[in-house]
DNA sequence: TTCCAGGCGTATC
DNA sequence: GATACGCATGGA
C-alpha cells in the first residue's frame, strides 16, 4: 500500500488492482440511489455496500466501508482522470452542507442524508435519461435505460442513434417518449441545439436552448443542467419538489441556497421521498 | 379498477 | 399567462 496525499478533500492509496479512497460526505447508497443516476445497481457484498455501474461505457464496481471506498480493478490514472471527478471528490461538501443547514428544513434534509453528492455525469446520458424520466417512475426509468443499453451495446452517444427510428427503439417500451428521443437525436445531431455551448451558458439560457427539443420542458432542462453540466444553481421542480416548495418555501427559497439551489434540491428531494421531512 | 410516476405538448380561453 | 387534458407503460 502506497498512501498519497492528493489534496484537502480526500486521500487515496493504490495496490495491484484497486484504488482505496478515504473521504467524508459520501455515501454510495444515498448518492447512487437518490434519483440523479439510473445505471447503478447494488450487489450483495461483505462491505457496507457495493455498487456496479458506468460512466459512459466505462464500467466500475465500487464498495463502501464507512468512510473508505474501494474502486475495484481500477488504475490510479483511471481513478484520477475519471472517477474522482465523477464522484465530485474535489468539492468541499462540508462547507456546502454547513451553508445549507442555516435553514432548518434543509438542516433536517442534510442530516438525514449527509452522504449525497451531485455526480458529474455525462451530458448526453443525462439528456436522454431525463427525457425518459417524464411522467414516469424511477424503477421503470431504469428499465427503459437498461433496455436502451442492451440494444446499443452500452449507453449510446447521441451520434450513434442518428439512424434510429420508432421501430428500432420499440424494444425500449418507452411509450410516447420515443418520439421525444428521436427529436432530441435530430436536433442535437444537426446542431440545432448547441450542446457544447450550453456549458458556458447561464441556467436561463441553457434552459431555453434545451427546450428547443420536444419533450424537454422546465424540469427536464434543469435536471440536465444540474446533473449533466454540474450547474448547481439549476433547481428542478418535479411533483415532489412542488410539495416541498408549497409546504416549506411558499415565499421562495432561503438565502443560504443562493447559487447552490440544485444541491439543496437533491437533499430535499431525497428527504421528502423517504418521509424525513 | 383506478391511481400514480423526477412532465410536456397542445388546445382553449 | 393560466388551466385542462391526453399521453404509453407498468406497479401498487
Amino acid at each position: 500500500m502506497n498512501p498519497i496525499r492528493y489534496d484537502a478533500m480526500f486521500d487515496y492509496s493504490t495496490d495491484k488492482n484497486d484504488v482505496t479512497v478515504r473521504c467524508d460526505h459520501l455515501d454510495l447508497r444515498q448518492t447512487l440511489d437518490c434519483g440523479q443516476a439510473f445505471r447503478w445497481a447494488e450487489l450483495p457484498s461483505d462491505y457496507d455496500c457495493t455498487f456496479t455501474g458506468f460512466y459512459k461505457k466505462k464500467p466500475l464496481t465500487v464498495s463502501q466501508d464507512k468512510d473508505r471506498f474501494i474502486f475495484h480493478n481500477t488504475s490510479e490514472d483511471e481513478f484520477l482522470s475519471c472517477w474522482a471527478d465523477y464522484f465530485d471528490l474535489n468539492e468541499d461538501y462540508a462547507a456546502l452542507a454547513a451553508r445549507l443547514s442555516e435553514d432548518s428544513t434543509l438542516a433536517a434534509a442534510v442530516s438525514f442524508a449527509p452522504g449525497i453528492r451531485i455526480l458529474r455525469q455525462d451530458f448526453e446520458e443525462c439528456l436522454i435519461s431525463f427525457i425518459i424520466s417524464q411522467n414516469n417512475n424511477i424503477p421503470r426509468i431504469k428499465g427503459i435505460i437498461s433496455r436502451l443499453c442492451e440494444l446499443c451495446g452500452g449507453f449510446p452517444d447521441i451520434s450513434e442513434l442518428r439512424s434510429a427510428d420508432e421501430e428500432f427503439l420499440s424494444p425500449l417500451r418507452a411509450g410516447f417518449r420515443t418520439k421525444y428521443l428521436l427529436d432530441c437525436v435530430e436536433k442535437v445531431s444537426s446542431g440545432d441545439v448547441d450542446c457544447s455551448g450550453i456549458f458556458s451558458m447561464s441556467v436561463d439560457e441553457g434552459t431555453a436552448e434545451l427546450k428547443k427539443i420536444k419533450g424537454v420542458g422546465e424540469k427536464v432542462a434543469k435536471c440536465v443542467l444540474l446533473f449533466g453540466c454540474h450547474k448547481l444553481d439549476a433547481y428542478p421542480v418535479d411533483v415532489w419538489m412542488k410539495r416541498v416548495n408549497e409546504r416549506f418555501y411558499p415565499d421562495g427559497l432561503p438565502e443560504c441556497t443562493r447559487g447552490i439551489e440544485g444541491a439543496a434540491q437533491q437533499y430535499l428531494f431525497y428527504a421528502i421521498r423517504n418521509g424525513a421531512i
